[in-house]
Formats: C-alpha cells, sequence, structure tokens
DNA sequence: TATTTATATGAATAATTGTTCATATATAGA
DNA sequence: TCTATATATGAACAATTATTCATATAAATA
C-alpha cells in the first residue's frame, strides 16, 4: 500500500539547519571563511585584510568557534585560525560559484 | 612565475552571497522551502501545516518571491505555490542532511 | 450587486544581531 | 618586574528582521 509519502520537516531540524545556515549569512563571516579555506590567518590579518577592527573579528571568530566552524592553534601571542567543518565550506562554495553563474 | 595566489572575495559578492544564505537561514523559511520542494501548495495549506497565520506565511512567500526562491500559479482565488531554483533546494538538502549525520 | 473566500500588503512592535568601546588576559621581551 | 603585543570578552547601542494586526484586493458565488 503505497501511501504518498511526505517527510515533515520538524521545527527542531528547521532550527538545527536555521542555526547552520545563520552562521555563514553574514557578509563579514562569509568573507572570513572564504579567507581561511584558502589559508591558515592569525587574528590580526584577518582584521587588516578585511578591513575591520579587531574586536569585530574577534567577536566573529568566537561565534563560528562555538559552531565549530573554525578552530586555533595559538603560537606565543598569535592565534592561528583555520576552518574546521569541510563541508560547510564546500556549500559556502556552492553558493559563491551558483552566484557567478 | 606561480605566485601563491589567493582569490579575494570582494564586498559585494560575499553581499550577494549574504542574501541568499540570509534568506534560507530562517526556520520558517527553511520548512516553507522544505515542503515546496515536495509538493506544490496553496498559501492556506502552508498555514495549516507549519502552524502559523496566513498573513506570516504571505509576507515570507512574499520574501522568497523577490529573490526568485519560489513562484506561484493563480486558479481563482487559490494561490499554488511551487519552488523555483532548484540548485538552493539542493543545498538546503545538503544542509539538512549534513546535519541528520 | 452583496457576500464570502483566499491571499496580499502596510504599519507597528518585539526580538535578534553586528559593531563599537572599554577592559581583561596572557605571552614575550626589555 | 614593567611594558608591549595579540587577542578575548562584556556591555551598550544601532540596525535588521519576523510576526501581528488591520485592511485591501480580486475572484467566486449567492
Amino acid at each position: 500500500m503505497e501511501k504518498e509519502h511526505h517527510e515533515l520537516l520538524h521545527e527542531e531540524q528547521a532550527m538545527e539547519a536555521s542555526r547552520l545556515l545563520k552562521a555563514i549569512s553574514d557578509p563579514t563571516r562569509i568573507r572570513i571563511l572564504h579567507l581561511l579555506s584558502q589559508e591558515e590567518c592569525p587574528v590580526g590579518h584577518i582584521a587588516e585584510v578585511l578591513g575591520m577592527s579587531q574586536s569585530a573579528v574577534s567577536h566573529q571568530l568566537s561565534y563560528l568557534r562555538s559552531l565549530r566552524l573554525v578552530k586555533y592553534r595559538r603560537d606565543g601571542n598569535t592565534y592561528y585560525y583555520t576552518y574546521e567543518d569541510e563541508h560547510v565550506i564546500g556549500i559556502l562554495r556552492q553558493v559563491l560559484d551558483h552566484l557567478a553563474h
């Protein structure tokens, strides 16, 4: 007996997806992730390249960290950031490619 | 002469990606798009399934429409909505799959 | 033509979010 | 130990956004 079956997306799942997508939907965070997809960077370097304050960048990194999208290694006073979630980087790349036509 | 080359992501490109990702980063819109990825729906049906007001749903549809992520056909008083951007639906599906592990 | 039905739309409000500013922390160097 | 450097963090503020409420539109029907 085949009943036409539509998968229901539960609120909880929608919320999780929302959390992840929100994380990569801010222009600053997009630029940070795009940068980190190419090279490991110290915070100061990110701030310089993006023309933003150290604090603003650090807050965004902290946010991305909380979702395990980036991580860092520390060497003295310098924190070198890299991306942590390859799949999410892939999704971001798809979006950028999509828009580039 | 190979110089180490890092593609710069321009603010404009980041903004465009942001616009698109924001559109699919709200729980309500995620649920709407997920629903529409499975069946063509009248507005009232979407509102009923999601347990939301007609107005709230209509506003979100209007927003999705403005980005050409959904479209509708009209039959009398009934507006049947469908998704319009297959690639974006694919990205959303990837995110949902990613989270389902 | 008056009423009902399905949906759209504008304004207002509430909630969320990104940045700034000031300050804290911790390592390195003098 | 004092200072400089690189970064993190908390609070406040401004901007953005999602929903509600009231109303408009337009097709169908009585």
